[in-house]
DNA sequence: GTCTATAATTCGATAGAC
DNA sequence: GTCTATCGAATTATAGAC
């Protein structure tokens, strides 16, 4: 049945990317074979070529489903949460690993797509569009929170959500380094130090 | 002379570091192979054996130069510049390579030794010691600016060295796949959030 | 201490069977 | 669409000359 074909055909490339995402995490795009990313999906290099037509044709089908898992969580910390804390604890959560399909890989995929989309012009655009849509999603986020709350944004939603993702990002270096150096209410502090929280920043009006 | 002979086995060291720090930068540590690093330092692979013992070696011995350097360019834009913003502003400087002899190669190397660092246990200590030491000083940079201008910081000392450098690193990652994102100002006005300088959070004593 | 030459392995990519 | 088999190129690391 042709049913059956394009579910397995489907299947193998879904496989295949998984694998690409955990070995390029933890390796590196270039420390890995097209030959161990085969294995790890239970399929063989000619699967591989047939479907994406080499490694850096892997690279680039990752990214676009990165891009999507991305947008989905980020999406999820918003709707699924209510206050403004626990949505950027949730994403704060889901970079480190903590939960996600991902495992603690997240934050490793980050920093090696990051490095192959400013090293290959290729890469470039997606990479810069995904995280244009991040800061989109979650200025849109702060925007919404400013409106609801009454509370005013020390910065314009774009600007603010370039400074949210900023520090997330940097912090969850430091982290992975060393846990203790940046724990979760620090962050938070941060962030509402950003973002204009009262509670944090016990700001006047003025 | 055995002077000579000492001053060729030192430059061949150096040759062989500069070459690894720009071929790691910009083709990452498995993309480049150890007679690509030679080649590029004028070298040959039997020297690059003699000396790091592999590429491995090379690499640890990259980092613990990268270490003195980050000390050096942190403690130079602290001793030069008499404002915090223009402090502030040398450090984002020189990690986006604007200047300084590393050129724009300077946060690429950052992050792939960020992620070798992360991925490999014998250089882990090594690379969350840098990180210390770069909060260290810029924590008692911080400290000293806020007893000399009275002005209190939000945050303790150490506290607010590790958010200022997680927004740096963060406001860095955006810059480089789109500047127009992340501009100076918008920076400065972030990290003046964090750090709590009046004049950008417009804070009341309380 | 540095170079040339090379051994042993592994890589990306392809051809052809099924 | 997937697998087996394999080619040519490139890689790490070593051996021996100077």
């Amino acid at each position: 049945m042709a049913r059956t074909q394009e579910q397995r055909k489907a299947e193998t490339r879904r496989r295949l990317i998984d694998a690409a995402a955990d070995l390029f995490a933890r390796k590196g795009y270039a420390g890995v074979s097209a030959e161990a990313v085969a294995d790890a999906a239970d399929r063989t290099t000619g699967a591989l070529y047939k479907h994406f037509g080499g490694k850096e044709g892997l690279l680039l089908a990752l990214l676009e489903v990165w891009k999507e898992e991305t947008v989905e969580v980020l999406t999820a910390a918003f709707e699924r949460m209510p206050a403004l804390d626990e949505r950027l604890t949730a994403i704060w959560r889901s970079l480190n690993g903590a939960q996600g399909r991902r495992g603690d890989a997240w934050l490793l995929l980050e920093m090696e797509l990051w490095l192959q989309g400013v090293r290959d012009p290729v890469m470039a655009e997606p990479l810069a569009e995904r995280y244009r849509d991040i800061r989109r999603r979650l200025g849109e986020g702060l925007r919404d929170w400013a409106e609801q709350t009454g509370a005013p944004l020390r910065h314009a939603p774009d600007d603010a959500a370039a400074l949210v993702l900023g520090l997330i990002v940097g912090a969850a270096v430091q982290h992975r380094l060393d846990p203790s150096t940046m724990p979760d209410d620090l962050l938070l502090a941060g962030l509402a130090d950003l973002i204009g929280t009262p509670s944090a920043a016990r700001r006047q009006p003025d």
